[in-house]
DNA sequence: GTCTATACCTAGATAGAC
DNA sequence: GTCTATCTAGGTATAGAC
């Protein structure tokens, strides 16, 4: 018997736990962290619900796996976004699309990250998520208000705060879903968080 | 037998009933949603878990009221200021000020208003109220629009945007509780408000 | 390693005594 | 009308067969 695991071995695992993982966020996205039971989640991944657990010692330790691997890919493409090419004010307006209209483009994965009722695991996790957020774009601001591109601000604040105006307005979005609102609906919201910045209005 | 009850017994029953509602919201603020079980609110209240049931026919419905006379107070309350007199730019400055104020003064409160996790009904009843805070500010801000006093926008996204803004700012307030970061706070945030309307910074 | 069946726990709701 | 005791449902986690 070996005592060590074969890379094939490993591989196996490694994909089985992958499935269950990716299906659980869909899962998730779709009925949100409450109606997610253990059930659910191994019936969308065509596992029994005992074997949920030869992969996570508890259904808190799947949610939680499942929200940081969703909340990882959103913060990292923030990131890319804020820190790429161009000046503080530009990369801020391209930085409130993207993250917009990735909530948009999957709205149920977006609620359950930043605002669907769910478990204290996962609550923490989310504090942490929006942490992130705002640290990236204070980072921006305060980059702008030194370069001049920006008035004297609390970074802190306003990082914060483009943080809830995005969520409120996407979570809750005003008109239907028709075609072409989101066009109009992501212009506005660029529009707004940059005179909430204090950005000259173009 | 009387088949009509006296003002007296009416009396009596809305006190017991006001009462379990009134320390019911104060259990609320102080362990969430969650954590306020029918025994636990029936305890701070001094009445057995099964007594509940004489006033309220299910949880759900003990927590959707509780729920919304608290929200409508802070509602009722913006919608004075905010229709009192004083400019457009005024009265939303000092809107956003009470809101915010209010909101530290009942931390507890607050949170389990705006954020905490909560069963699906009363997720409904806090969506409503976004709704109601949303339509006060965006009030404001068309007004504004409207006397010139702040560049055109959209109005529905900037009292969004206010509402989601001032939430996240609370909930997870930067500094730490020290005496004077409150009244810092308020003044970044108010500040933040403005821009965000276009307000020219004062 | 995965399945079936089940134990167990929490918490909402109810019944009947007083 | 209120209390005590209990029922029940839903859902997590485990045991043991295959």
């Amino acid at each position: 018997m070996a005592y060590r695991k074969t890379p094939a071995e490993i591989r196996r695992l490694t994909t089985a736990k992958e499935r269950l993982v990716a299906r659980a966020t869909e899962v998730v996205a779709e009925v949100g962290w409450s109606q997610a039971s253990v059930t659910a989640v191994a019936d969308a991944a065509g596992i029994a619900a005992g074997s949920v657990y030869q992969h996570f010692p508890s259904k808190a330790a799947l949610a939680v796996e499942v929200f940081r691997r969703a909340a990882g890919r959103e913060v990292e493409v923030l990131g890319e976004v804020l820190h790429g090419p161009g000046g503080p004010v530009e990369r801020l307006s391209r930085g409130v699309e993207v993250f917009a209209r990735r909530a948009l483009e999957n709205r149920g994965l977006a609620y359950a990250l930043l605002a669907a009722p769910a478990e204290p695991a996962v609550g923490a996790e989310r504090l942490a998520f929006r942490r992130r957020y705002r640290a990236l774009f204070a980072e921006v601001v305060r980059e702008g208000v030194e370069s001049g591109a920006l008035p004297a601000q609390n970074g802190e604040i306003t990082a914060a705060a483009l943080t809830g105006a995005i969520g409120e307005v996407l979570v809750d979005p005003l008109g239907g879903p028709e075609d072409g609102a989101a066009e109009a609906l992501l212009a506005d919201l660029t529009a707004m968080a940059l005179r909430c910045a204090g950005a000259p209005t173009a």
